[in-house]
DNA sequence: GTATTATTCAACCTCATGGTTGAAAAACGA
DNA sequence: TCGTTTTTCAACCATGAGGTTGAATAATAC
């Protein structure tokens, strides 16, 4: 169940993972599966924009093996997958003892004690 | 120096860090700024590009924080900021509980564990 | 001043992204 | 079968990303 990843695939799963990220409406999606499946109905609902530009996202979010979805009647609900998440924080936890010891360590911890207005 | 940052703002810092990580050749200079501050030509060298292509990463990696730079002589020295990716791992660090009790559980500690191939 | 070195600016090309609209497909209910 | 609901496909548009080349700038060395 887990795979082998070449060194090549590991940095484009990251390409996918960190580029699915990088836009507002995809994570908001990600927030929201966080807190359980979803169709894409239920998942474009919150926003003013098309159910095929929502589908779009959801495609970006597939791909980067952030989203699994399954068939339900119509629906086809969607679910989080973690483990690309995981990665992506496994490689910014490389940079975890830099920022430990770095001149940023005092806004470092401060940002991370604010960390309860992330969410 | 702790800034008091809006949501939108917050957001946009995201949007401009995962967009900043989700890049091989981007990546790779914040591997090498973390071993240490580097001149843009040193940070050329090991790629087939031009130094203006590499520029141009740079100012993307600057626009997004993760980088900051000096001058001396005709050089302009880079130093790479943490903060950026401590924001990034902090949005990250929101679905640790999620990941921790999902399905996922398994493959998650096992990536984790097999992190010292990270680097 | 002139040349050299390090870096950026400007213009251009190609391709991907994020959005739109309209039509099609898939699964149901009557 | 017909219509309804949910979602995707296809075509299109505007903008931006990542690369190129060539010229400009800035600091230093002669």
């Amino acid at each position: 169940m887990v795979e082998k990843r070449s060194p090549e695939v590991r940095e484009q799963q990251l390409d996918a993972v960190f580029g699915a990220l990088a836009d507002p409406t995809r994570r908001a999606m990600v927030r929201r599966l966080a807190s359980g499946d979803a169709t894409v109905g239920e998942l474009a609902e919150p926003f003013a924009m098309s159910f095929q530009a929502v589908s779009k996202h959801l495609r970006v979010l597939e791909l980067a093996g952030l989203v699994e979805r399954s068939r339900r009647a119509q629906q086809r609900p969607c679910k989080l997958r973690v483990e690309p998440l995981v990665a992506a924080s496994g490689w910014l936890g490389d940079y975890h003892e830099l920022w430990e010891s770095s001149f940023d360590r005092l806004d470092a911890h401060l940002t991370k004690k604010k960390g309860s207005a992330h969410a």
